[in-house]
DNA sequence: TCTGGGGTCCTAGGACCC
DNA sequence: TCTGGGGTCCTAGGACCC
């Protein structure tokens, strides 16, 4: 791929931000109660199987990393605060900073409550470099919210994506497009987005550890290691990489599930749980107005193999009813070699839009969270052009209704999504979102 | 006191059809 | 009385990301 016609004379312009968040969910809880200011904070789950979701700088200099189990964060920091999660806050926040971004740059690409990619390309008129573009971001993020971000910028997004992460806290990184083999060059293997431990363990065996070394290694040795994202990666290392801002599909599932602390024994335990798991989904479904046609039962067993069963209907549903009938007959088929249940979850997948207009299920998706909302507006978005829907007065009065909503719906403080196991079993920490 | 919860994408084998 | 090749759907598992 090359860049678009771009009268050959202008320099390549490295158009494509990442704007991350620093340490988003720990951040916020620090700037709500200054008291943390300066303390080792992690959000994430108390429980015995509780793990970090986000770590506050303070944490990190201990050692202390998301997705690390609470109890070896509390052994590397004794003095360690650990606050549970409070996830409508965080997407409330999460929807401010992309309306910031969305102010200035048309181009974008959200790709988690905490991160989005702009193409600023279009931009450079009205507000300047991508220097300086960047900084305007971060500045108003900063001013508005009071927290701290990082940008990166590249001619690529996955090096711009590699870029914000050297920025980190509170900086920002352009990497000029002639710069970019050499910027990487250094770089382990692992912070490409998608080389993950397994493909790490690959590259090592071959002698590879940084995103240098990958060049000097002949292509038919790289795909034997990485299989079909060999040419993908390499091109990364070579700078010739040119993958802009992609564009988010739709939803393909949507599902919930709950580790215990202590391992289920109860066999009618685990079919209680499940049957309210597939409430729950039903409910997921109609409030985004989907229907499914797959039913995913996820089991896992306290030695931690896992296994999923699945059933797929003749008909796609979002009837409760019908969820908790494939959900019980996959459990029941299960159960007797199935002692000892450390997990249980239920998912829908084969998601349909649900009967009526392509219109229709998305106001219907309006009456859904904050994060569904947005879906739906998204896809008005790519439907019937950016013009279709006003920032500013549309967004807030639109976004109003479903807060309302929501809030009727959990029995829980910080449940949402997950539902509400009442009176079940010991209730977990309602999970995180990172 | 080993490892959460929400997802996506890919692969591979078997069934089935033409 | 043996057997190709292509395509699609379903199921299961695994790697990976935030």
């Amino acid at each position: 791929m090359d860049v678009r016609g771009d009268a050959g004379s202008t320099q390549e312009i490295p158009g494509i931000l990442h704007l991350d968040m620093d340490a988003f969910f720990a951040s916020i809880e620090v700037r709500d109660d200054p008291g943390l200011q300066g303390l080792p904070v992690v959000v994430g789950g108390a429980g015995a199987r509780g793990v970090v979701a986000a770590a506050s700088y303070p944490a990190r200099t201990r050692g202390i990393r998301s997705a690390m189990p609470m109890a070896s964060a509390r052994r590397l920091a004794p003095d360690l605060v650990v606050v549970p999660p409070r996830i409508d806050h965080y997407r409330r926040i999460s929807d401010h900073v992309m309306g910031v971004l969305g102010d200035v740059v048309a181009d974008i690409e959200q790709i988690s409550v905490d991160e989005a990619f702009l193409d600023v390309r279009g931009a450079r008129r009205l507000f300047g470099t991508p220097e300086q573009i960047a900084d305007l971001l971060r500045r108003r993020i900063r001013e508005e919210l009071g927290l701290p971000s990082s940008v990166g910028g590249s001619v690529s997004r996955a090096v711009a994506k590699i870029a914000s992460a050297r920025a980190k806290p509170d900086g920002m990184l352009i990497v000029p497009a002639a710069g970019t083999a050499e910027f990487l060059a250094p770089l382990p293997v692992s912070v490409v987005s998608g080389i993950g431990p397994k493909a790490q363990e690959a590259l090592a065996r071959i002698g590879v550890r940084t995103i240098g070394q990958l060049r000097e290694i002949p292509r038919s040795t790289l795909t034997r290691a990485l299989g079909p994202r060999a040419p993908e990666v390499l091109a990364l290392a070579d700078g010739s990489d040119r993958t802009g801002l992609g564009h988010r599909a739709r939803d393909k599932s949507l599902g919930t599930e709950r580790t215990w602390d202590e391992d289920l024994t109860d066999p009618t335990a685990v079919r209680r749980s499940i049957t309210q798991m597939a409430d729950d989904v039903a409910r997921q479904l109609r409030r985004g107005g989907f229907v499914t046609r797959t039913v995913v039962l996820k089991l896992r067993a306290s030695d931690g193999t896992t296994i999923t069963r699945s059933s797929t209907l003749d008909h796609p549903t979002s009837s409760g009813e019908r969820l908790r009938e494939q959900v019980v007959a996959l459990w029941e088929r299960e159960r007797s070699a199935m002692r000892r249940v450390r997990l249980a979850g239920v998912r829908a997948s084969n998601l349909e839009p649900a009967a009526g207009t392509p219109v229709q299920s998305e106001l219907n998706a309006r009456s859904a969270g904050w994060q569904d909302l947005e879906a739906a507006m998204d896809r008005a978005l790519d439907r019937f052009g950016s013009r279709s829907l006003e920032r500013g007065s549309t967004l807030p009065a639109a976004a109003d209704a479903p807060q309302r909503r929501g809030s009727e719906l959990p029995s829980s403080p910080a449940g949402e999504a997950t539902g509400q196991p009442t009176g079940g079993g010991p209730r977990t920490r309602d999970h995180d979102g990172r």
